[in-house]
DNA sequence: TTACCTGCAAAACCTTTGCAAGTAC
DNA sequence: GTACTTGCAAAGGTTTTGCAGGTAA
């Protein structure tokens, strides 16, 4: 947690990020961890926690997650939000910078605002195509 | 999961229902129980979290949680946001509906959406004067 | 060299679930 | 009476942690 200091580059590291770069899916720890796998067979599951909680801590990642999901995590640090499919639970990107106003004025009752997170709801379009196509007898 | 039919007016979930009106706090599952339990000495942890459960799916409490962290659960079904103290954890109420306009338009590759969420981050009144008190020794 | 980092494995933590007994309707 | 609920306890899944050996700088 040493905040203003440089880290150490080391493999682990920089195969973390690498993957995460290549797989903008939003990938949660486990699955960081099946990918970087394939490139070191021998790293641990809590190396990629370790390290996925620290590049967090720093702002090289962001962290997503709802409502007691699993952490998912997202190396895009451009403006944007991100849409969840309520059937499947995958996530995709909003493009653009979200502007939200309250009516009546945003009442925070002595909070100091660091900023906020806007987090859009819905199905996906696989979701809905499955939907549309008619769930089968039984269903 | 009968969702359009009546549930059973439990003890039980009175109980739940009555003490989140009371404490509006936002509390988690394990603090729902525990004051729960005040009443109800001999209800079980596994009873909270499927009636907090069944009362989310039929949209009488509201599910909120960020990043992984533990569900928190909500009766305020009036139209409103939440605040996280990003010291302490602590969530407050932003009463008002909170309007999203997304720069350049909401380009949601193929979604179908259902709705949004707003979190705000910030630090909360108390935080905020412990640190304007300072660290003190050691901090 | 040395402080930081890793792999391993166990623990901690939150949530879900199976089952027999109990209860609302 | 019956289907739905409960309490209990154990299992499930995710995340954290202690430690000894390894490694970047």
């Amino acid at each position: 947690m040493s905040d203003g200091s440089e880290i150490r580059l080391t493999k682990q590291r920089q195969v973390i990020l690498e993957e995460l770069d290549r797989n903008r899916c939003h990938p949660s720890a486990d699955e960081v961890f099946a990918l970087v796998r394939e490139r070191l067979p021998r790293i641990s599951l809590g190396t990629v926690y370790r390290n996925l909680e620290l590049l967090a801590e720093r702002g090289l990642v962001r962290r997503l997650g709802a409502a007691g999901e699993k952490r998912r995590y997202d190396v895009d640090r451009s403006e944007h939000s991100h849409v969840w499919c309520r059937t499947c639970g995958r996530v995709d990107d909003v493009p653009g910078r979200a502007v939200v106003s309250i009516e009546g004025g945003p009442a925070v009752a002595g909070y100091e605002i660091y900023g906020y997170r806007v987090e859009f709801e819905g199905r996906c379009p696989g979701c809905r195509r499955a939907v549309a196509e008619g769930p089968g007898p039984g269903g």
